[in-house]
RNA sequence: GCGCCCGUAGCUCAGCUGGAUAGAGCGUCGGACUUCUAAUCCGUUGGUCGCAGGUUCGAAUCCUGCCGGGCGCGCCA
């Protein structure tokens, strides 16, 4: 016994049965958190419910529930208002609860493939793949956290019309692509583009080139590969910046499918699922209409015969689901994808690639804004760089670490700001519903008080500075006199709730709502218990008490992809 | 035109598998440092939950219709 609301939700669930007849024990009893510290700790409103099946008072039924609980070790049960039952734990088996949180839960046998960051070849990282990286690598720890065996793949965008324009500009300029960086690649695109829009003979030169890439001509390959091979070294730097756990073989690019795609097609048409339209061999799925409410197409194949985007998709579930055995698939990509990943999903199923017993969830996210409360552009109209973006970040926080005299380490202290000022940014990208745009503000995101980052960082040093002066190490919780330690301990056996719920809804906001609870929580404990003055058995319990604290919060940051610094 | 998403305090956001007087933070104002790290804490101020109907014993939450905003709707991904 350790996460106690499932424990009081089977209990009452009995008890209804008992009262009430055996059918009633399936009853979800929708235990809820107290809204009220003199509701108790848990109530429900099973008695409000049931009222008109029963054709008996609200109260009434909460008494024969009441009466019917066998929840005497645990808790006391009261009945309040019209008729909720407010349910309050007793300090020992709060204690106890404390005491054996559980950890990552056992494995579930189930694959869940994760597609997410998903930068370009030859562009610089920006902050669209921020949030596709931050939310993706914290919805796969937490998953993994809740039994799932995760795979990672980073869909690279290296794949494209616009590689043989590249290509064809290397050799025009007779480059070295080794010798050029991420920003140099950004910038030969560019030249390209100039090139390609002004010079018929050039642009020509560039479709031809498309071509023996495609067909894996040896030259344009070589070429090729070394610019993926210079973004994949920026991207690797991003990662570490970051803390991102994403590596080389997590990538898995739009390239690996090219020889995919004409068997996606036969395969689509074999089952009589394509159509030409308009030169183009296009899927057309009941449901989705586009303007004027024309047929909306699933195009696979161009007119020029080259694959669409749709064909790549389409090759990346089947490869996930056949080759990669995926139980559930999950694409962090942003919203405005949303039509695009519907039809994928369709269409995949109807071909047979995706059976229904493998959900496929798009994990959509809203944009980043600028001051200005558009998408965030730098001055000139042009994209901010992510690197840069998390340099200031870093910069920020190093100020205000500067502003402090402390002993600390010049490596120490920049160990610190790069933590601080990192887990600022991820953690201002997690705390409010993923499907929200949000203003980049780094002020807001360092700021040590409110729903931050750094908050919950700091909580977490507090703790471990605590935890190092006792001179003990810490034991269990024994006694929770205080209603400061009873609503923070309360608040600890619902960790593992959260999660689960997280890995469910996919929202890690949730996660943050609740390691803010217990950072406040702690902040009233902290306030109104003393720890290391206090002595005996009050002393060490109240350390065990700090400790589970400073695990919870640890994990619970980890989860996120937020490191927790023991000192700040 | 059709579709998806959003609209909660001055600002930024929780709450929305219906449940007791709608919660935080920031900001305002006022307090607490020979610190369990004051990068903190306590108090104060503040809301027609976009509008109108409907379902219900009960609606910020579910349904319908509006209004306002964002995004998407065939050969970019």
């Amino acid at each position: 016994m350790s996460s106690l609301l499932p424990v009081l939700a089977l209990r009452l669930s009995a008890a209804a049965g008992a009262a009430f007849g055996t059918p009633y024990a399936e009853l979800d009893p929708e235990l809820r958190a107290a809204t009220k510290p003199e509701f108790g700790h848990f109530q429900t409103s099973l008695a409000l419910r049931l009222a008109k099946s029963l054709g008996l008072p609200p109260r009434v039924i909460a008494d024969r529930l009441v009466a019917a609980a066998e929840l005497d070790d645990l808790c006391s049960l009261s009945i309040a208002g019209p008729g909720f039952v407010n349910l309050t734990v007793h300090p020992h088996a709060l204690a106890e609860a404390v005491n054996s949180l559980p950890g990552q839960l056992p494995a579930r046998g189930e694959r869940v493939v994760v597609d997410y960051s998903q930068p370009n070849v030859a562009k610089q990282m920006h902050v669209g793949h921020l949030r596709s990286t931050v939310i993706g690598d914290a919805l796969c720890n937490v998953l993994a956290y809740v039994g799932y065996e995760v795979v990672r793949q980073n869909h690279v965008g290296d794949w494209g019309t616009q590689f043989g324009m590249m290509v064809e500009q290397v050799l025009f300029e007779q480059l070295e692509v080794e010798s050029l960086d991420i920003e140099g690649l950004q910038q030969l695109y560019q030249r390209g583009r100039k090139h390609f829009d002004t010079e018929p003979a050039f642009a020509d030169r560039s479709r031809a080139r498309v071509v023996l890439l495609q067909s894996g001509d040896a030259e344009t390959l070589a070429i090729w590969a070394q610019m993926v091979e210079v973004s994949l070294v920026e991207f690797d730097r991003l990662y570490a910046v970051l803390g991102s756990p994403l590596t080389r073989a997590d990538v898995v690019g739009e390239s690996a499918y090219n020889d995919d795609l004409p068997v996606i097609v036969d395969e689509l048409a074999a089952a009589g699922l394509l159509t030409e339209s308009e030169g183009a061999q296009c899927a057309f799925l009941p449901g989705f209409v586009g303007r004027d409410g024309a047929p909306l197409p699933v195009i696979v194949r161009k007119s020029d015969g080259g694959f669409g985007y749709s064909a790549t998709d389409l090759a990346a579930v089947r490869h996930r689901v056949s080759d990669l055995h995926a139980d559930r698939i999950i694409y962090v990509v942003d919203h405005r994808q949303g039509l695009h990943f519907q039809q994928i999903f369709a269409l995949a199923r109807s071909a047979g690639w995706l059976p229904d017993s493998v959900p496929a969830e798009h994990v959509a996210f809203g944009t980043v804004l600028g001051p200005d409360g558009k998408p965030f552009k730098t001055r000139d109209g042009g994209t901010v760089r992510l690197a840069a973006l998390l340099a200031d970040a870093v910069a920020r926080s190093s100020a205000l670490l500067a502003g402090r005299d402390d002993d600390l380490s010049e490596t120490e202290r920049l160990a610190i700001a790069q933590a601080v000022g990192i887990g600022a940014v991820k953690y201002a990208d997690l705390a409010s519903d993923r499907i929200n745009d949000y203003v980049f503000d780094l002020d807001r995101m360092v700021a040590m008080s409110g729903n931050t980052g750094p908050y919950l960082q700091y909580a977490h040093a507090r703790l471990t500075r605590l935890l190092e002066k006792a001179g003990e190490a810490p034991g269990v919780v024994t006694e929770l006199t205080e209603p400061a330690e009873q609503r923070l301990a309360l608040l600890l056996t619902g960790f593992g709730d959260t999660v689960v719920q997280v890995a469910s809804s996919l929202q890690p906001h949730k996660l943050c709502t609740y390691l803010y609870e217990v950072a406040s929580a702690l902040s009233a404990f902290y306030e109104n218990c003393p720890v290391l003055t206090s002595a005996g058995e009050q002393r060490s319990s109240r350390l065990a008490l700090c400790a589970a604290t400073r695990t919870v919060l640890h994990d619970g940051l980890g989860l996120l992809g937020i490191t927790a610094p023991d000192s700040m």
